[in-house]
DNA sequence: TAAAATAAGAACTAAATTAGAACAATATAT
DNA sequence: ATATATTGTTCTAATTTAGTTCTTATTTTA
């Protein structure tokens, strides 16, 4: 079994060799596995070489080859990888952002998309997402700001009081409270300074429900 | 293995060899690898020889084959595990979450470390961050809420409106808005059921800025 | 605790790269 | 077959790159 340090050194160099056809220096190789010093690699080298995992012509630059790999990674190997798998699954993903849309008086429909906006994968798991910058100020009292941005997830329906992605008559697209009132629909911008809309339900499509928000500032 | 001269003076020889049909003499290799003179293309083969990648009859003109070559991964493989590199670069890194910060009554101190919370790389690099829970209503006025996550750039210092975690004699902390008046600090919630607390600076340490906010909805 | 392994750095040795020139062997044209 | 051209070999020499060996410490492992 190997150490972890030669099972990363001889990683290092069969990956290298495959991927440029060439051998690494021992000052190359020294950086790759964080040493400071070329002293060090020769030793790992010795024992891969005594342990038959690397063959080389002594005297020789670049004379390494490859004999075998281990079949066992040193059990702190695998812990390392674990935890890159961790930050693999961690890692962002990209949704659209198809631009803004009115907190307001709606301003422009949900439709080309434009940018991309990452956000952590396990925040969009099990649906299909999209991003939007906000405009305007209609939502300032539920804390959505002018240029929050609001992740959304797809849906056709909603529940009371949720905040949704609402498409009206089929042109304009805004973010507001819905709530049901018989066969009408209420769109509710939280500031006083706006009014709700009531509009029949055939009117109001929904589109997205609001799933989180991201602010930066300065 | 090879060094980098090695490999590409063996590529040229295995592409003349399997276009034309016939081996370069050594002055066209010399030109094909950049050389001004054939002595080092001779010394290059002695050494491809020696590694049995090249066999030749010594002395005959042209007579050079090639054993074997270096075999290389896909490129297409290649690729793919940079950009799976490139997602590790882009990956959450975690900062500390310290717990609760009040918007309202100071209620803890920044202390003990309890949990950590995973943001994108780019939105903390260049200085050190933690993450706070938002607790309390104070700061309801700027959209900051209840149970927001807020990221918090560590800094001794502040500019006049800047948000910030301010430490009030060495035991309160809290998130409010800062400005100076005179000798005294102004710590302004924002929200009209809470009143400005008008302190010493000496009482007030700044302990970080604002920097992003998170919410997550349902 | 003893034996490996890891690590740094310096000093040293050796090989690789490069050039130029002279020369030797071979191939080709006449 | 011979002259000529082509090609490969050998040498010197300078420079750069690479590998080895040594000492000294620290850390890890058995």
């Amino acid at each position: 079994m190997l150490t972890p340090k030669q099972y990363k050194l001889l990683q290092y160099i069969n990956k290298t060799i495959k991927e440029t056809g060439c051998c690494p220096s021992f000052d190359e190789m020294k950086q790759a596995v964080g040493l400071k010093s070329k002293s060090g690699i020769h030793a790992l080298i010795e024992a891969l070489v005594e342990r038959n995992f690397l063959r080389r012509l002594p005297h020789k630059a670049r004379s390494l080859e490859v004999v075998r790999l281990p079949k066992l990674k040193p059990s702190s190997i695998v812990e390392e990888e674990k935890k890159r798998d961790q930050a693999l699954l961690d890692a962002m993903v990209e949704i659209p952002l198809y631009g803004k849309i009115a907190a307001g008086i709606p301003i422009e429909a949900v439709a080309n998309e434009i940018e991309k906006f990452a956000v952590p994968y396990e925040t969009v798991r099990g649906g299909q997402f999209y991003a939007l910058t906000v405009e305007g100020d209609s939502m300032i009292d539920m804390g959505i700001l002018d240029g929050d941005t609001v992740v959304i997830k797809k849906s056709q329906s909603a529940n009371n009081g949720d905040i949704v992605v609402a498409l009206v008559d089929d042109c304009e697209a805004t973010l507001k409270q819905i709530k049901r009132d018989g066969q009408d629909v209420l769109l509710i911008p939280k500031n006083d300074a706006y009014e709700t809309r009531r509009l029949p339900a055939a009117r109001v499509k929904v589109q997205g429900i609001l799933s989180s928000l991201y602010r930066k500032y300065q």
